[in-house]
DNA sequence: CCAAAAGTGTTATTGATACACCCATGC
DNA sequence: GCATGGGTGTATCAATAACACTTTTGG
């Protein structure tokens, strides 16, 4: 290949969602090598030989979450010269949802270099990583409007008013209970478990989970 | 770098939509070199060195058509290991739409190594070029339907029943003209040039424009 | 029996759809 | 004067949005 050609290095970096405390909140790894060392930045890494990018991106979640079959998908391709300050590194960076229950919390609370920060109040990042993210939250506040796309952040049974709740934090506003129910169930997706979750200290709720677990677009 | 890490070559490959003829039509250049020689190709090349990926999409684009300040956006990534028999190369494809009266159409037909195809009629094509392609005329008809992204496709001045016709066109379905007037001037995006077109044989039609050529979204 | 979340229908408003005739011009 | 595409309004229907009270349980 002619030298007047880039051969750069390909990366994969994640926005890796999850929703805990009420928040949506985003994945962050502190760096422990320059440049940015410190600094915190998206989980990512190297495309290795002979890796497919979904592959790639499938790896490094594994590798930071320990979770897998989980949604993902492409986001965007940054591929500015000057991104990286060390040498021409372009990365394609895809977003995942992770329901807050499959997470290993204890373990994730016990690394110092791995936290979940709200998206509505990151930290300085390393590279152009923040225009990733920021790009990833309108991403999904952009899908969520108009998909069922919040089901990877669900546990696999729910109340309806946990459904809603995580629409009403992803979206940032408050929705109607009662046309909410309703839509919900017009749409076909969801089926009663017929059992009912007796954890609250109240009136149980009916359980409900996704038919399939897939990708459904609204309107 | 260590050797396990992939440094492949990178392309940037073009959707190039325009609409003559009553038809979507696409881009190909038949391939003069190995691999696929002789097979249609959509136009694409190798990112330069110091090149951003947008940078590289427009040079490709200009060298193919003439054309600058088109209407581009970047459409996918395809990193599958063996999509170039040769050697790892990972493209990123880009989609644009150029209004059929701004292409050089005589210099176009002289060259043999390009065409303009139907989309529903596209021959066998280079490299994973058949799959890129139909991912492209997926996203342009989603789009179309709840966007104004066809003013990509439209001359500055234009009769509202050619409007009409390049949104039939993409979405591949006939639309009420009453309703179709009524929601497009509802937009606001549109203004009257006060002008009128002679050039049909009948009554003549107002012509209109584009307020800003900006992509908005309805709904 | 009190607090707290679960559950449930109807009305009003808005937006989307269906539909047919007269108009202006070139030939 | 006739053929052709340009231009216009209303009525129906469907979808969305607004809104408040009763029920069930734990403590």
């Amino acid at each position: 290949m002619n030298t007047k050609y880039e051969q750069p290095g390909i990366t994969v970096d994640l926005a890796i969602f999850t929703i805990s405390n009420n928040k949506l909140k985003v994945m962050l790894i502190k760096r422990a090598e320059e440049p940015f060392r410190d600094t915190w930045s998206m989980p990512g890494g190297f495309l290795l030989h002979g890796e497919s990018l979904e592959e790639a991106a499938h790896r490094v979640l594994c590798e930071k979450t320990g979770v897998k079959n989980v949604y993902m998908e492409q986001l965007y391709t940054f591929g500015d010269p000057k991104r990286d300050p060390r040498s021409r590194v372009i990365t394609v960076a895809y977003f995942a949802l992770i329901p807050w229950k499959e997470l290993d919390q204890p373990e994730s609370q016990k690394v110092a270099d791995l936290t979940w920060s709200a998206v509505d109040g990151l930290p300085k990042l390393a590279f152009d990583h923040k225009i990733i993210l920021n790009y990833a939250v309108k991403r999904l506040r952009a899908k969520a409007s108009y998909s069922n796309i919040v089901y990877g952040l669900m546990p696999k049974q729910f109340r309806l008013s946990e459904l809603q709740s995580m629409y009403e934090i992803i979206i940032n506003d408050k929705l109607d209970k009662r046309n909410f129910r309703k839509q919900m169930l017009a749409t076909g997706l969801l089926e009663e478990t017929g059992k009912k979750d007796i954890t609250g200290a109240h009136r149980p709720a009916m359980l409900y989970q996704f038919k399939k677990m897939e990708i459904a677009f609204f309107n």
